[in-house]
DNA sequence: ATGCGCATCATTGTATACATATCGGCGGCC
DNA sequence: GGCCGCCGATATGTATACAATGATGCGCAT
């Protein structure tokens, strides 16, 4: 059905193949599904189907193929080698191993932020700090969660170090999912005003602050975390037998 | 032609599609490639055609296709649109925040790195430094390249981080790939007994010194380098028409 | 002789077809 | 009546065929 509209999309541009590019097709479907993902519209363990996704997005398998691949690298979907791609279940081990990530690393890094935070980019966090708040204040809590990811991803950017904000940004990917599994409903870690405050220390150049701070907020997200091992499946057997 | 040696192969297990798993197999040649990679045996620039590869393994183009792709994630080679996969050549940016980010967090892993390290763990260390100095002694250049990577990973690895191990283990194929660019022939900036020492203080659980060292290593490796832009390739038609 | 344009070729991008393994239900057997 | 085993369905893994694009080399014109 809405194969139709594909192929009339495509075929619509009279030039099959045509085309700046096909691979720009790609990426965004990845940010659909890793938007998703992150705003929580896909929960953890839900399936992704390959026929499925290839009919919604107008693509053939072998296009869904390599972009559930490079999800899977990020960690965002995990692949189970019969059995198909989902979305990742975080264990309570990773959850631990991403926020001491971000402690090591944000943290890290707000010193040389402050450096070279211009007023541009305090401009720009200022605005992403608030539609996150208007966000949250109507209801609309996927999008805070995706806008608070965004922040904190672009506040590692200002750093200039290109491979340690992707780092970051992956990892804030990967809290959004922690979030999803272990985090209480209707109340997401982040004080809606931290970000605002951090800014502030980051305008005023005082990066030793800002870092003292931004391992507050983490602490203060991650201890927000009901963190118990659901243990639901099936998992009673193995224990009993484990000797 | 060689497709029927390769067909022989397989068949030759007897089991068309037999298989413990094809995974595995994949893994492999991942592996493989990755490994030449690291130990300078393909060079930044070179290219990998898919044919080529696929022949050589004896695996569809599907499967290399797989391969190039998480290679190219790990940037380790680079995936240019129409003209397909070559062995990423860093720039000099890069190869700063590679060196930048294993400051942070090499560095920062050691407290916790000299809290946790075992027996088993230290014996380990010792023997991949052991082999390391033999393969320098004896000219091994690229296994001594692969093997100090592997030590940087390894020590990683012992902070129980699985997040932070990861990473580790891809700055440390990133920085091997930066040597073969940037590195001066019959040189590597590691000294061979630094790993030594490291795990001296490392065994007598002082954390602060093995952070420190740690930094003062990196440090030693990265001003090893010659990070001269090279420039090679029509340059100076850019620069002279610049403005 | 040199520079431009065209045709061919080599190589990747995409889709599809086929093989294979797992999951669910059903029937037979104990 | 319940459990084991089989069989069909579904979905993934792999290979291959086809299409499109950029590169290369040749020929022609100036």
């Amino acid at each position: 059905m809405n194969q139709r509209q594909t192929v009339a999309e495509r075929g619509g541009a009279g030039r099959p193949g045509k085309n700046g590019d096909g691979a720009e097709r790609h990426e965004e479907i990845h940010r659909s599904i890793s938007d998703a993902i992150i705003e929580h519209r896909l929960r953890p363990g839900a399936r992704l189907r390959e026929d499925a996704l290839a009919e919604v997005f107008g693509i053939s398998r072998t296009g869904i193929r390599k972009i559930l691949q490079r999800l899977a690298l990020e960690q965002l979907v995990t692949l189970t080698p019969r059995r198909g791609a989902s979305v990742t279940r975080p264990t309570a081990d990773e959850a631990k191993d991403v926020f001491d990530a971000r402690q090591m690393v944000e943290c890290g890094l707000m010193p040389e932020v402050a450096r070279r935070i211009t007023d541009d980019d305090l401009r720009e966090l200022r605005d992403m700090a608030r539609r996150e708040r208007q966000a949250l204040k109507s209801g609309e809590q996927s999008t805070a969660i995706r806008l608070s990811a965004d922040f904190h991803a672009r506040l590692a950017r200002i750093s200039g170090n290109a491979t340690l904000a992707d780092f970051v940004e992956r990892l804030c990917s990967r809290s959004s999912l922690i979030l999803a599994v272990y985090g209480n409903p209707g109340h997401l870690g982040c004080e809606s005003h931290d970000h605002d405050d951090l800014i502030g220390f980051l305008e005023a150049g005082n990066g030793e602050r800002a870092q003292a701070f931004m391992g507050r907020h983490l602490k203060a997200i991650e201890a927000s975390l009901s963190i118990v091992e659901e243990e639901v499946e099936a998992p009673d057997l193995h224990r009993i037998f484990a000797d």
